[in-house]
This record gives structure tokens, C-alpha cells and sequence, in this order.
DNA sequence: ATGGCGTCCGAGGGACGA
């Protein structure tokens, strides 16, 4: 089984480049962010002539996930760590025994801003919802907005203390992952400089100016099952590219 | 210190992203 991560920026904008890529590559799973639209605006019957279902969790303007399947998907329901949060952020279902959350968390803005307070408080509600679900194979996918170690910047001096490496994001992706969580591609990839977006601005990916910010995140049984990490690298190539690449999860048979 | 660039909304430029 694959899933693939991937934060579209727009899955309007992105509408040829998805098709293209779900076609090209074919992977099982897909755990789409930042969809940028409502529910009635994803090309839905697009994707599911390429042999997927379909679940979303639709914003208008921000935000919004949804996750793909080519086996049937069980038990679909939102994910809002924060009560009366009307921002789509989060989607899980069950397929083929593995439950799978494809998560958009908060970007976080300013460190003195209300942004990156809702960023730690969203991080310390989903540690919360996820830990009745760590008993079971797991497997969280998305885009975290944060990169859980130096080597995952580009520039970890120039970037010290900033929004996305942080030390209280740090710490909160860390509580996650004491659920008993580990962060896939460190597991296949212990010592790779490798990252998932480049800014748009400053010719980031020409560059390798990036981050690894998306992420999977799975437990001991789909440890056991993992076969390697890929960064779709050649997708962020081009002017029609999202700012972030995708990235896939292979595992064995369970 | 600020803007770089891209997308959205909606008809201007501002908000937002990371």
C-alpha cells in the first residue's frame, strides 16, 4: 500500500497537475491539504473516473483536506482539536485496516501573534483526540507546519527561533509523537537533508531552500510494515507547481 | 526592515501562507 501527503496549495489552481499526478503514479492512498475551496468545488468526478473515492472536508477561501482511496474508506469523520474551530483542518478514515488522519495544521504567522497561540493549542487538542487511536494501526499524514530538527531547514541559523522550528512546536510535535509515534522518513532516511517546500519567492527551489514540514507519522504496527519514503521532488518542478511536494508512504502487506 | 511569489476574493489591494 502507498500514501501519498501532499498540500496542493488550491486544488483548483492545481486541478491539471493533480489529475496528472493521481494518474501517473496511482498511489492508494492520498492525503490532499489546502484544498482552497468547498466540498462542491473539488473535481470530484475527475478523481473518481482515476478509481478513487472521495472524502472531503471542504473552506471556502483557507484551509480544507480531503483523503482518496482506492479501497473503500470506513469510519470517515472530521478532525477539530478545538471546539467551535470553523477552520477545515483535518479529515481520518479507516481503509484496509489502517486508520489514516490527513491533518493541515495551523501555520502558526507571527511567534507574538494569536495565530501561533491557536497553533500550540490546536497541537496540545489533537495529542488529546489522537490518543485513544495509537492502540490501533495509525498512520498521520500531512502538512505540520513544523520542522522537527535542524537538519529539516535549510538554514537552521538563520531560521532559529522562527515559526515552524521553534522550540514550543518542537515540543508539541514531539508530545504527539510520545503517543508512540515515529516520523516515517527519519526511520528510512536517519541523516538525509531532504525537504518538502521551497518558497515560491527567492528561486527557493532552484536553490534547495527549503523545509520538511510534511510528514508521516505511524506506530510501531505500520512501522513494522514500511518499506521506504519518497519525496515526489520532479512535482514541485515548473510554474504551475504547489510550493510543496508529495510525498509517499510504502508499506508492505499487512 | 521589507519584500520576494502565488492564490483567493472580488473588482482595490489586502489577507494569508511558511
Amino acid at each position: 500500500m502507498t500514501v501519498t501527503t501532499w498540500n496542493v496549495n488550491s486544488i483548483r489552481a492545481r486541478r491539471e497537475r493533480v489529475l496528472t499526478f493521481l494518474e501517473r503514479r496511482a498511489p492508494d492512498v492520498v492525503c490532499f491539504q489546502e484544498l482552497k475551496c468547498v466540498d462542491s468545488e473539488v473535481p470530484r468526478e475527475a478523481i473518481e473516473a482515476l478509481g478513487y473515492q472521495v472524502a472531503t472536508f471542504g473552506q471556502k477561501t483557507y484551509n480544507g483536506v480531503a483523503i482518496l482511496s482506492r479501497l473503500p474508506m470506513e469510519d470517515v469523520v472530521r478532525i477539530q482539536p478545538l471546539v467551535d474551530d470553523p477552520q477545515a483542518r483535518g479529515l481520518a478514515a479507516t481503509i484496509d485496516g489502517l486508520r489514516v488522519v490527513c491533518l493541515y495544521c495551523p501555520n502558526g504567522g507571527e511567534l507574538n501573534s494569536d495565530k501561533y497561540q491557536y497553533k500550540l493549542a490546536w497541537y496540545d487538542g489533537l495529542v488529546e483526540l489522537l490518543r485513544p487511536a495509537v492502540g490501533a494501526p495509525l498512520a498521520v499524514c500531512g502538512d505540520f507546519n513544523i520542522a522537527p530538527a535542524d537538519l529539516d531547514c535549510y538554514d537552521p541559523v538563520g531560521w532559529a527561533g522562527q515559526t515552524l522550528v521553534s522550540v514550543p512546536e518542537r515540543e508539541r510535535l514531539a508530545r504527539l509523537m510520545s503517543l508512540g509515534l515515529h516520523d516515517a522518513f527519519r526511520l528510512v532516511a536517519p541523516t538525509t537533508r531532504q525537504f518538502t517546500w521551497w518558497d515560491y519567492r527567492g528561486a527557493g527551489f532552484d536553490r534547495d531552500e527549503g523545509l520538511r514540514i510534511d510528514h508521516h507519522l505511524i506506530n510501531d504496527p505500520v512501522v513494522r510494515r514500511l518499506n521506504d519514503v519518497t519525496v515526489e521532488v520532479d512535482t514541485r518542478e515548473g510554474k504551475e507547481a504547489s510550493d510543496h511536494a508529495p510525498v509517499t508512504l510504502h508499506l508492505r502487506d499487512a
